[in-house]
RNA sequence: CGGGGCGUAGCGCAGCCUGGUAGCGCGUCUGUUUUGGGUACAGAAGGUCGUGAGUUCGAAUCUCGCCGCCCCGACCA
């Protein structure tokens, strides 16, 4: 993508509405604009970004086995009336009247729509276990929006529902979803550390929050900091494995991360000293249990094989799909702008023209820019009429996390710069072998 | 929802107290400048001062209503 014929209309100034990095940066750079209190429009740069976003989220659903399909915004007052929400949930939920004077509203969760499927199809313990999950728009009329992104009435998540036969097959699906959560935030360049959490209304024993180390994190978070030093990496998982998934979950669950919710300081003395750690949080993700809780209350049963009708157990798995894009930035930045992460990066590489018209460095960075995208890759390719300043400078704010920069003093003897915009340590190579490198990295992601 | 604050050009702001029909910086546009971390000079465009009513010879400025937005708190992915 050219720059010149791209729409990024990055600010120079700091809107004065924001308060935290995420959301200044969002602005800054051009990914959002308010619509009105916490609703936004996604400019292409942001709309790339949740996209790249929401596809990580997809690819490691699918993985664990995960069935995605997709339930509409607007939904009918009458299932949650069935289900005695509707009275229930208060201010929080969007009511609508449609011309026919029908009860509707936008949709704050999805538990009634799904059971309606589960209890139209599934009858029987042979089509378990069953996960289905979708990414879609939610609305919940927050009393005060805030923070960007990280905290709108409109956001966009990512919201599964597992249905088993037994408590043990719903516990797999629970230490499942903790694995494929643990995949999906290493893979955006995120380090979310799962948390005992309060299970609020929703009940049930068993629930975990991820959690995103950030000083602007909403949550005050307690832990032993040996969880940092851990690792998912490129692990084999069989996600059919119960006994490999109940491992992990050992692993990640069994040193002391709690919120202030659940935090118990006596538990907590018992953490080294020296390991010791209380910080903010943001949280990007919830898994939760609840059994038969809601499945006996809304009729969602199977036969079992001696042909008793028998609750299925459910639980409820979320990550904040939008609000992980502020999250990233949260966690991931400096004085100059944002640093995304290869992973969730709405470009891949930075194209710098250091002498926009000059025969030369024209030609090297189309021959950069044509190699790259044979390679598979986006790069943004800065032609602008511009001073060398301005273009470093919306690059650092952009934050893509490589950058090629090509002027005529290099070019003399035959090299461009490659720049990582994580360390600013920059090399000198070929432009060929530049786009080399890059491939390279990028196979790695 | 309780408390506080704001609304003037695309963005950031001044002007309001002490009424006399708008100004600064950045950005944008046109030239010149050919530039290695936000260059310089010259010129230009751009505003029903959130909105409605009232007071007044005259309202961005004073009064009241309404709308919108932000911050702190309590609540949530």
């Amino acid at each position: 993508m050219r720059l010149s014929r791209y729409f990024l209309p990055v600010l120079k100034e700091t809107p004065a509405d924001a308060q935290i990095v995420s959301h200044r940066y969002m602005l800054r750079a051009g990914m959002i604009k308010q619509a009105s209190a916490g609703i936004y429009s996604w400019l292409p740069l942001g709309y790339k970004v949740l996209r790249r976003i929401e596809q990580i989220v997809h690819e490691e659903q699918v993985r664990a086995g995960h069935i995605p399909l997709l339930m509409p915004t607007v939904q009918s007052a009458d299932l949650w009336r069935e289900s005695g929400r509707y009275d229930v949930y208060g201010e929080e939920m969007l009511r609508i009247r449609d011309r026919h004077d029908r009860d509707m509203l936008y949709g704050p969760t999805n538990e009634e729509l799904i059971t309606d499927i589960f209890r139209s199809y599934v009858s029987s313990y042979k089509d378990l276990p069953l996960t289905l999950y979708h990414i879609q728009w939610k609305f919940r009329d927050e009393r005060r929006p805030r923070f960007g992104v990280m905290r709108g009435r409109e956001f966009f998540m990512k919201d599964g529902y597992n249905f088993d036969l037994t408590k043990e097959a719903a516990l797999h699906a629970y230490n499942r979803h903790l694995v494929s959560y643990l995949r999906t935030y290493e893979r955006m360049g995120l380090q979310a550390i799962p948390m005992r959490a309060d299970s609020g209304p929703i009940g049930g024993d068993d629930t975990h929050e991820f959690l995103v180390l950030a000083e602007t994190g909403e949550s005050e978070v307690f832990y032993d900091s040996a969880i940092t030093d851990l690792k998912f990496g490129d692990r084999e998982i069989d996600y059919e494995d119960a006994a490999q998934c109940q491992s992990i979950l050992e692993e990640f669950t069994s040193r002391y991360a709690r919120t202030d919710e659940t935090h118990d300081p006596a538990v907590f003395a018992d953490v080294p000293s020296d390991r010791q750690r209380q910080a903010r949080g943001i949280e990007v993700g919830q898994i939760f249990y609840f059994g038969t809780k809601y499945s006996d209350a809304m009729g969602a049963s199977v036969q079992g094989p001696d042909g008793s009708s028998v609750p299925v157990h459910m639980g409820s798995h979320g990550i904040g799909v939008s609000r992980l894009a502020g999250a990233i930035i949260e966690a991931s930045h400096d004085e100059n702008g944002i640093i995304w992460p290869e992973g969730v990066t709405p470009f891949h590489a930075g194209i710098v023209n250091l002498r926009q018209g000059d025969a030369a460095t024209d030609a090297a960075c189309a021959e950069i820019h044509a190699g790259l995208i044979a390679r598979g890759l986006e790069p943004l390719y800065d032609d602008r009429d511009e001073r060398a300043g301005a273009k470093f400078a919306t690059m650092d704010l952009i934050g893509l996390p490589w950058r090629v920069t090509v002027g005529p003093r290099g070019l003399k003897n035959g090299v461009v710069e490659l720049t990582s915009r994580r360390t600013g340590d920059s090399e000198e190579m070929s432009a060929a072998a530049a786009v080399d490198r890059l491939a390279q990295i990028y196979a790695a992601h």
